[in-house]
Parts: structure tokens; sequence; C-alpha cells
DNA sequence: GATGAATGAGTATTCATTCAT
DNA sequence: CATGAATGAATACTCATTCAT
């Protein structure tokens, strides 16, 4: 950011703008994610908005920074340990479903359609990182061991595979839908039980 | 198609418009997906793609059309029923790989980011219901039953989730990875095997 | 014109192209007059359109050219003397309206609208000037003496506002309008009647 | 009107832009008159134009309104009663003389070639009705009676012919000639002096 | 600081015209 | 000669960004 704002006042017209891009972003997708239609509905002039983010890309990725920010307090909030399998993925499915259900499109948005700069695009990011460690973890948890290079795959093949789900149920406005809920579950929870075990061994 | 080509010339270019466009699509979505820059790949004239493609959404839906067609014939050759779980998850992932291999990025650019004229949007397309129902008659044929209600529901996460690990791994340049071939694979056969199954019960 | 049309084939593509070009030019105006639509219209390719026409220009004035002939035609077989002022009127009134009945819009998009080699723009081209001495000679025969300077003006100003009112019948789509008709005839012949004299004498 | 101009600086531009507008169709015609040329000759970037004017057709209604509003002031300052046929005609020459003088192709223009939101194009215009009846009050009120049927049709007929008159004159750069206006004078004259009689009752 | 007027490079699309077949 | 595929300059309009007030 340009200028890190010290008033509180100035705080505030930061929040303001972010939120009102998150929602732009959500509804309209990048090709509708406009400066001026962001600063039009923040109520500031274009003329602050460009006073608090030099560009574009800053307030895109601030946006993005933010709801990352948010998406991570969700899942960290999780009980990793102590619980079965099968709890744990009904857990995490509420805890996905509610990062999406504020901006349902945002995520996808952010990751997919909006440029960024390099520092979250490539694969090394903090937050790939963390995110990624979180799922090795809960698999190795799960599978009583400290996490390995494999855990490490199955955890981004994991995250993956609930991303695609979610995502697609955002698209199609069933983000909700019980149903589809408790079956993305029952794969979670196959998935855990069973990984690190060669397949056919159970 | 504003105007058949009559002559091989024109039949040419009009596959080269495309290649040219699916290409890009592909490489920089939606964002950087200019007619003039698809005329310019396609070493065609502006004037000339606009003969064939009265405007720009007309060349995305055929781009759409021929991705799709070419996924669907893949799918199509594969052997469904009188094969294991494991054989058929190998199967299907080699499939989905080599459609995503060509143009990594274009079915999601191509689901999500481009507009699209009514045909492809909504969730009763002819390419939707045929590829839904593929998953659905897989899950049912491994759990050696006709298909139910519950497989259209698992038929659509199955789907979305392998959806899901491809294009993040296309997202990350890392679409032939063979060890996320081999988990994907291993989450595809669990869920194959236990479908329909309570949870619990194996 | 690029070439004189030898053959009889030839010379009915031209009329062909001049007929289509004037019927679009009529229904659509300028701005709707384009080659590519012309040539379709008339049933042959767009370059053997430009095989008799080098240019737009060239197409739109044979197609004026066309139309003034016709125009002066109808005139000329009007009876000039030997007949009242008011009969006169009527038969002039029926032969202006009869030319703005094939192609109602025609008429002014040729004289306004559209662009013209300098051989028709200026005021001393051949139409015009027949047409203008064609006026003349009607008021001055009806004011029983040899056309002066004076009925050079006044042939004009009937002219034109015989135009005015055919024209912005056109315009709504009135042209055949009786009671205009009957007041059109009315003021000509109010005005053919005084021409001459000292306005008040009568 | 996409934004109203708040700062005087902006209402400047946008009559500079409508000024430059006019120019340009009169100078041009409607085929001549793009967005470009426009603020060009405004001297303002393209972008402040559509600051102001969402499209071309909001525009080109700016102009006209403009236009058609300074024409039916000029109309309405002539004094329509107590005064000869022959005075109220000298003034009435004059006043559309003085209309057409700034911008002499303008009003032909923004009535034949220039298309326009409904408003303005269907005959029941607010302008059109006013136009209209100024004619037909003028017309009764010198045949000493209130305006009936047939004085609608004869000022109809009446007003196309003066603005065939002056519209020709225009286009022949002779719209300030002397032995014209009188011309005009007269015919007016007459027909005002004559409509309501039987032709022949003089 | 805040405002919003102004800028202009960039994008989709049209259409007169040329030329290989 | 006829065809129609190909060309590209021109046109309406958008939007990130700057800067005078």
């Amino acid at each position: 950011m340009r200028k890190e704002p010290r008033q509180a006042r100035s705080r505030a017209t930061v929040e303001t703008i972010v939120e009102a891009g998150a929602r732009i972003l959500s509804n309209e997708g990048w090709a509708g994610f406009t400066t001026n239609r962001v600063a039009e509905l923040a109520g500031v002039s274009i003329g602050s908005l460009y006073q608090y983010f030099p560009d574009k890309l800053t307030l895109v990725d601030a946006i993005r920074s933010q709801h990352l920010d948010d998406s991570m307090a969700a899942m960290r909030s999780l009980p990793a340990g102590e619980i079965t399998p099968a709890d744990f993925a009904v857990r995490l499915v509420e805890a996905v479903v509610a990062a999406h259900s504020v901006h349902p499109g945002l995520h996808r948005v952010l990751l997919d359609e909006a440029p960024s700069s390099e520092e979250y695009r490539n694969p090394e990011s903090k937050f790939e990182i963390e995110y990624l460690s979180y799922f090795a973890n809960a698999i190795a948890t799960h599978g009583n061991r400290s996490p390995n290079a494999a855990d490490q795959i199955a955890g981004r093949v994991l995250s993956d595979a609930i991303d695609g789900v979610i995502h697609n149920a955002a698209r199609r406005g069933a983000i909700h839908d019980q149903a589809m809920h408790k079956e993305l579950v029952r794969l979670i929870t196959l998935y855990l039980g069973a990984t690190g075990q060669v397949l056919g061994d159970s």
C-alpha cells in the first residue's frame, strides 16, 4: 500500500474500499471490477482511492490478503486432533462453506481471474505454505504419524478436491446443498481414514 | 457462425482462428483474450476473424464447443465396466490429464471466466448432462446397481473434486506430476469402492 | 463507370446493381448503403460489383443519374401551356408524387445525404439547370410572357417549396394523403396565378 | 446525460461539446459526425465527451434539443395577430433565416439523417406539435377564425414549403439571398391571404 | 487531504476495396 | 470474367490513472 493510514478515519476508509472491492469482485467478477466502481460503491472519490492504493493491482492484493487471512483464521480455529476423521470432516466442510458464504465468488476470482503481484502467484507464498501444511498435518494426525513428503502431496490433493467441489457448487448457487455436504464429508472421511495405507490393505 | 466457409482456404482460416483463440484463452485468461490478439496470433487480419465470427461471444462459444467435444470424446472412449475401480481410476486420470494437456488453463477459463450464450451457461446444457451422467453411471456400475439419485450427487462431487485437483495442478504447471496422479487415483478408487456403503461399513 | 458493358448480360447486371442500390438507399438511407449489401441484394458477388463500378461514389452517381433521368422524363411529359394553372398544378403534383412512389426516400437521400462527384453537387449541373428552367418556364407561361430573371428565382422557390412538402410527407409515410395533395395544388395554383404581379394587385 | 456537471469547468465543457457537435453536424452531415472529431473540435479528449454523454445518440439528442429550443424561442417571439399577412410573412422569414444562419445545414440533418431516441422521432413529439399548431394558428388568425382541421393541414403544407425553400437555399449556400427572401415572403403572403377561401373566389 | 474533471491508450467491430483462385 | 476470402483503416466506447481546484 502507498501509505500506512495513521488516523482512525483513514483506516476506516481503507476498510470500506477493500470491502467494496470484495463485494464487486464477488458479484461481477474481475471483468466488472473497475476502480471507479469500487470508489463509488465505497462512497469515496476516485482520487481518494488512489491516495491509498497506488494502482489496481495493489488494491486487489489488499483484498486477497484480507480474504486469505480470514480464511486461514477460520481453519486455524478448527480442532485438528482429538477428534474422529468423520467429525473433523464435518467441521472442515462447515468452515469452508462458511468462508465462501460472505462473498461466494470471491475465492475463485482472486485465485483464478485476478492478476496478482508475485507474492501471491508463486507456490511458495506464505498462504499456500500455511494452507498446505495445515492439510498435510491433518492427514498425518489422522494417520498417527508426523507429516512426511507423501502427506504433503495428499494434502494438496485433498485441499484441491474440496476446493473444486465447493467452487463448482458456488458456481451453481448450490453452496448450501446438504446432500452435497454429506457426500463431500464422506469423501474427506474416506481419504483421511485411508491415507498412508497401501491401497487394498484395509 | 456468420458464414459457412466454402473453400478449403477459408475452412483452414477458421480452424487457425479457433486454435489461436484456445491458446490465448488458456495462457492469458479471459482478460487477455482480445479479438485483435487472436487474429494476430492466428496470422490473419481482424477483418477475417469477423468474417466468420460475428462477435467475440460466438468465437468463444466455438472454442468451447470444440473443447468440450474433444473432452467428451476422450471420456466416451474409456471402458466403463469390466474393469476394477483402481484400473478405471487410472484410465480416467489419464484421460482427464490428456484433455488438459493441450491447453492447460482452457477448461476452467471456459467454464468460469468466459461469458457464454445461454446454451452452455445453464446446468441443463447438453454437455453438463452427459458429463454428469457419465460419472453417475461409473459410480453405479462399480456399486453393482443402476444409477439412483444419490449416484447423481456423488457423481457431481467426484467430478468436481477431480476438476479441482487437475485445475489447481494446471495453475501450478504441475499437471504431469506423477505423485499427484497416484494420489488422485487413490482418491477416486476409494470413493468408487465405497460409494453406496454407509460410512463405516467397510 | 469503369467499363462500358458491351454485352446484354453485362448491361442487365449493371441495371440489377443500380436497382438494388436504389432500393437500399431508399429503405435504409445512406448509412445502410454498403457495397456488400448492394451486391448481395443484386445477387452478384462483391467482385462483380467492382468490375462495373470502380468505387462507391461511382455507383451512387449512377443511381442518382438514373433517378434524375426518370424524374425529368416524368416532368417533360407534362403539358406546359394550353392548360389552366389549376389543372397544371394538379398534373404537376401527380407527377411529383408518382416520381416519389417507387422509392419514397430515394430523392432526399440522393440530394441531401449521399456525397457526389462534383458533376451533381454544383448548381450548374445539367439536371439543376433543366429542372429550374422547367419551372421558370411554367411560371412565365402562366404569366403570359417569356421567362425573365425574376421567373428564375420564382421557379426555384416554387420547386423547392414543392420539394419540401413532398419530402416531409414522405418522411411521415403520408405521401398519398389526398388532403395534402389538395392543399399543395392550391399553393401552386395561387403562386402561378399571382407570379409577376405586384403583391396586393389582385 | 450521464452525469450532471457540478463545477463551472465541466458545464463549460459540455457546452463546448454540444457546440462543436452542432458545427460538425451542420458542415459534414451525419456521416462526418464522429465522436472523435467532435471531441477534437471541442478541444477535449474523447474521454471527456463520454463523461457527459453516454453514447453518440445522447449527444445528438442534446444538440437537437438545444437547436429546437432555440428555433421555437425565435418563433414564439413573433407577433401573431395585429399585423398584416405581408408583415407577418416578412417577420417569419426573418426568423426562420436567422434560425438557420448559425448552422445552416443543422436543421435538416437533425430531422432527416440523424437517428434519434423515440422522443423526437414520432410525429407526436412535443416539438412537432408546437411547431405545427403555431402555423395552424397563424393561418387561422389571418383568416379571422379559430383553427380548424383544414388549418392543421394547411399549416403543415406551409411550414414544409418554407422548410424546403430554406433548406435548399442553405444547401446552395444562398440562405441570405434577398431576392429569394422576397419571393418566399410573397408565397407565404398569398397563401395566408387566401387560405380558407375556395380557390378562385378572390 | 479530498474531489471529480480530464486524459488517452486500448478494445470490439464495420466496411470499402483488393486479389488469388 | 466471376467469385468470395482477405485486408486494415476507421469508429464507438471504456477505464486506469493524473492533476488542477
